[in-house]
DNA sequence: GCCAACGTTGGC
DNA sequence: GCCAACGTTGGC
């Protein structure tokens, strides 16, 4: 089983949000490396972090489970609603998404600022400057090291 | 709202 | 295939 973290902007698509639907498809990614993970490597079973971007306290506020593998992704309006790029040929999809189930919250929210600070998170992509990845893979023992924070 | 960092686009 | 211009992301 592998460990993710997926990035989403609260004002647009908040972790509670995906409280209330329990599950949502994971809509509108346009990017290439974020699809590939979607497209060929996220598992049924595998865990991700839900991620809260651009906004007042970035920081991880729960855990999802990926429920249904990459397929193609349909939508021409996101989860954020507003438009994105289609895909051009649907016989030939260039983009993809997985579906996502609501698993639990944390105990707290686990800020970027307090991930910052840990030299056993230095290595996440996530806390360099200027990562724009908006699907990052999660290795165990970062996992775990951010669950012995909550 | 600012702006650095990055990905994408398109002219050549 | 290079690279400048442009658009977007996302922390601050």
């Amino acid at each position: 089983m592998a460990y993710w973290l997926m990035k989403s902007e609260p004002h647009a698509f908040s972790f509670d949000d995906l409280k209330k639907v329990r599950r949502s498809s994971w809509d509108g990614v346009r990017n290439y490396q974020a699809r590939n993970m979607m497209r060929d490597e996220m598992r049924k079973g595998d865990l991700a972090f839900f991620y809260h971007s651009n906004c007042k306290e970035p920081g991880i506020a729960g855990i999802v489970k990926i429920c249904k593998e990459g397929y193609p992704d349909t939508i021409e309006f996101g989860r954020k609603g507003k438009q994105v790029k289609p895909n051009k040929d649907i016989e030939n999809p260039t983009w993809f998404m997985v579906d996502v189930q609501y698993q639990r919250k944390l105990k707290r929210a686990i800020s970027l600022q307090e991930m910052k600070s840990h030299a056993a998170l230095a290595d996440m992509p996530l806390v360099r400057r200027g990562n724009r990845l908006s699907v990052l893979p999660v290795t165990e023992q970062e996992w775990e090291f951010i669950l012995g924070l909550e």
